[in-house]
RNA sequence: GGCAGGGUAGCUCAGGUGGUGAGAGCGCAGCACUCAUAAUGCUGAGGUCGCGGGUUCGAGUCCCGCCCCUGCUACCA
């Protein structure tokens, strides 16, 4: 059995969870659901990132001390990702004692391996008083804070920890380039190539007067930077530095979002080198959910609750709306519009609508039961083809391919339908070909189930459980090529994915 | 500014190395069917392939210029 650890980004506990980060854990937990029904041995880390100033800010707001105010987050984070069906294995959060001994095992690793990779030196920034902060770029409009406009900011020197970053980057654009290091998708492994290739900073890693955070090992005065601490997390629940922390680590696949991609391809993997350790296998980088083709943000107003979205049709259909309209590479557009839409077409009138005829035509003709047929009419063969077809894509991470190869084999069974006519067989009393159709028909439901099940666990279940399948036993990828089917009791099934629920709309 | 990727039917997009009538899904219009969540199947309408030049017997498909969009451009989650 081959061990695949994937992790996604952890979030910070500032705020409740939006669409935007819905959407990772979902294409996560298709990943790892599929590589499950694959046969791998996985394990899915999720978690919180509780040591950044954002937590700090959100904790005074609400006047609570920080560590009460990321305990109540991480509870409210974990409701909502088991909302979503996510099947992780672990939970990382970055105050807990193990991540840690991780950090300071890691610090301890670089210091080992490679001395010279840690100095002092001085960070120099604009400094604001207002915020007791060094300020970015990003932050200053008219040489002012954002924050505090009426404040000067001050130019401003800091004695911090550094990463001889810069070291690093050739072998790193090696490794990258030779597949050691897989960055996908393509688009994001350019960017990293080229920054790369433009040469490297070091980077400081510690920060002073700045309590909420791991104590820098060695100087007590100074914490460890918040994104330095945060990466080493997927490390931390492999139970390093512990004795058989290798079982886990490295990582099969780090999924994250594109816009932290130069940390996970450039800043990890360095630490990774210089503390001596295996660099994960691949970095998936994500796009966006966009509102109306814009950038969702909720200072705008245009950030849709993950609340209302899961309430529109449930959690499957969001799943698969999302993997399968916004994707799971570029950026992707949601609105209201295409998620009824797709729900109408694809869900209630395509897979939904097929079960219930399919199944209602095994109970009226056949009192459920499935008869021994051959497993060769052209719909089987389909059937062959978009298994191929769907496992070629997901190998792949192409999770909207996937779902485009189960939904071609939706239609393909609607057309045999029509082909057979199964009634007219019925009426014409032609049992034979009448047990061949809705044995084919009994398969290809049982193949589609297979390849749903990673998106929409719950539908596969109802869907496999319609079929009189054996939920003790769960299904093997392997199973869709000859389905067990035959002499199981089907029964008719309640809408997979009704309509009614649709008049509910905001 | 630099680098990268795009602009093809109302919408979302396919269209390696140029070659008979430019495609898919959704949506829309007709027809058929009745097993089904008034579902499904078939047929059809719909396109200056961003703009302007050029190469070629022949260009969404190559070259030049221009317009527009998106991403990245380092210590920010």
């Amino acid at each position: 059995m081959a061990k695949f650890y994937l992790t996604t980004a952890i979030d910070y506990a500032n705020a409740d969870p939006h669409l935007g980060q819905a959407l990772e854990k979902i294409g996560a937990d298709a990943i790892a659901r599929y590589r499950r029904l694959r046969g791998d041995d996985v394990h899915f880390l999720m978690g919180m990132d509780e040591h950044s100033q954002s937590v700090v800010q959100a904790a005074e707001e609400n006047q609570v001390p920080p560590q009460e105010w990321v305990d109540r987050m991480a509870v409210r984070f974990e409701e909502f990702y088991q909302r979503l069906e996510c099947s992780h294995n672990d939970w990382i959060r970055t105050t807990e004692p193990r991540h840690r001994r991780a950090v300071e095992a890691l610090l301890g690793g670089i210091r080992e391996h490679n001395p010279d990779d840690l100095f002092i030196d001085t960070y120099e920034g604009l400094y604001c008083s207002g915020c007791e902060e060094f300020k970015q770029e990003s932050q200053i409009a008219d040489g002012r804070c954002t924050e505090h406009p009426t404040l000067d900011l001050v130019p401003k020197k800091e004695e911090n920890h550094f990463f001889r970053l810069s070291r690093h980057g050739a072998e790193l654009v090696r490794l990258i380039q030779s597949g050691e290091f897989q960055v996908e998708p393509a688009i994001r492994r350019n960017e990293i190539v080229r920054l790369l290739e433009d040469g490297l900073q070091d980077i400081s890693i510690s920060r002073s007067r700045f309590p909420w955070g791991i104590p820098f090992p060695g100087d007590p005065d100074h914490t460890v930077y918040v994104w330095f601490d945060a990466l080493i997390n997927y490390l931390s629940a492999t139970g390093f530095p512990d004795a058989g922390y290798e079982r886990l680590w490295p990582a099969q696949l780090h999924v994250i979002g594109k816009g932290i991609t130069r940390f996970h391809c450039v800043v990890w993997p360095a630490m990774l080198r210089s503390a001596g350790l295996p660099l994960p296998r691949k970095v998936w980088a994500h796009g966006y959910v966009q509102w109306e083709g814009a950038k969702m943000s909720k200072t705008a107003g245009t950030a849709i609750s993950l609340e209302s979205a899961l309430e529109r049709h449930g959690p499957d259909s969001l799943r698969y709306f999302l993997l399968r309209e916004v994707g799971f590479e570029a950026d992707g557009n949601f609105t209201w519009e295409r998620f009824d839409e797709r729900y109408v077409a694809d869900l209630a009138d395509g897979l939904g609508n097929l079960a219930s005829r399919s199944l209602a035509m095994l109970v009226k003709y056949r009192e459920g039961v499935v008869s021994t047929t051959e497993n060769t009419t052209s719909l089987d063969q389909a059937g062959l083809d978009a298994l191929e077809q769907y496992a070629t894509r997901m190998d792949v991470l192409d999770l909207r391919g996937g779902l485009e190869a189960a939904w071609s084999l939706v239609g393909r069974a609607n057309q045999y339908i029509v082909e057979t006519a199964p009634w007219t067989l019925a009426k014409e009393g032609r049992g034979a070909e009448l047990d061949t159709a809705l044995g084919t028909l009994a398969r290809c439901l049982y193949r589609l189930a297979l390849m749903v099940s990673p998106f929409m666990p719950g539908t596969a279940a109802r869907l496999r459980d319609a079929l009189g399948q054996d939920e003790a036993s769960p299904a093997a990828w392997e199973s869709g090529v000859a389905p067990p089917v035959e002499g199981s009791r089907t029964r008719r099934i309640q809408a997979l994915f009704p309509k009614e629920q649709r008049a509910k709309t905001i």
